[in-house]
DNA sequence: AACGCTGGCTTGCATTTAGCAAGTAACAAG
DNA sequence: CTTGTTACTTGCTAAATGCAAGCCAGCGTT
């Protein structure tokens, strides 16, 4: 799924970062990750302007991050970006962001820390491989994230859809 | 090291990506981990135009990740852009970085993939935190990276400066 | 068939950013 | 004083960002 501007670039990290070294593209798949699918909705949690989010949208279905799929909604077609393999491999990235920001940068209010839960022990634990509680792989199916100035409930991340792309 | 307009959102992934969800500043913390600290060298490096070198190296020194150096060079002075332990620490975000553009993207021409040595036993190793070799914690200071389009030589991490920003 | 509503954009515009290429200032050597 | 080097800055053009309004397709209702 490298897009041709990709295709000249030995680095692994410089083709990833062609594809995704830019802010809202980033926070996209976070929220992707967490499930979100719908256009109002990335527009409504990310505060992003219509132009910019059509257009990174489109980049990430071309990219094969997201695929597009309609779905009956109602009664009427919808759309909705649902997360693919490639996407849903973007999880280390965005638990070492989230280690990263926690550890050197500090919000304005002490909302409380993002906490990564393991679903199966229950426990808190480092975003990585293994469970900090019962020392466990954590699998994405039974990782959940806790952001306190959201909610207090922990949300599970989205399993990726099936994709030949 | 919060720069103003990090400190109004509660995410640390949000947080982080304000500082550094752009490819460029990426891409400078890349060459900054593998030792690379001239301005020329990073211009020569990267292909980058001065205006924007110069831009990103400045907000990157603001934000803590860089620190800026005096030294002298044969009677000279001139000036370092040193990685400090805030820009040390982006190393997993370039690890998985690494993995996923490796997974999910293609070099147009197979000079080889980039690969993680664990120098302790010489092994290549997934990047992450223990060595697919022989079990240790890769430690960052006994980690190489090899490029092959560059050099078949493995390029031993660059350590942080000591810094009280 | 006509109309209204919704969703998912597109468009026009002003502002900002990216990047090229030339130029500048400070500092050193000759 | 002149020259060369380093680390930028500047002027300019093209592209991107983002606001706010508007458009179009698809649906349900009348």
């Amino acid at each position: 799924m490298t897009t041709a501007s990709q295709a000249s670039v030995p680095c692994p990290i410089g083709r990833a970062v062609g594809l995704m070294g830019e802010r809202w593209t980033l926070l996209i798949l976070r929220n992707a990750n967490l499930g979100t699918t719908r256009f109002d909705a990335f527009r409504a949690e990310l505060g992003i302007a219509d132009n910019i989010l059509s257009n990174r949208l489109a980049r990430l279905v071309e990219a094969g991050l997201l695929a597009r799929v309609p779905y009956r909604d109602g009664g009427r077609t919808r759309q909705e970006y649902r997360l693919t393999t490639a996407g849903a491999d973007m999880l280390p990235v965005l638990h070492a962001l989230a280690v990263w920001g926690d550890k050197h940068t500090e919000p304005a209010e002490p909302a409380g820390s993002m906490r990564v839960i393991h679903q199966r022990c229950g426990q808190v634990t480092t975003p990585g491989k293994v469970c900090d509680g019962c020392g466990e792989i954590v699998r994405r199916e039974d990782e959940a994230w806790v952001r306190p100035w959201l909610s207090p409930d922990p949300i599970s991340l989205a399993g990726p859809i099936d994709t030949d792309t």
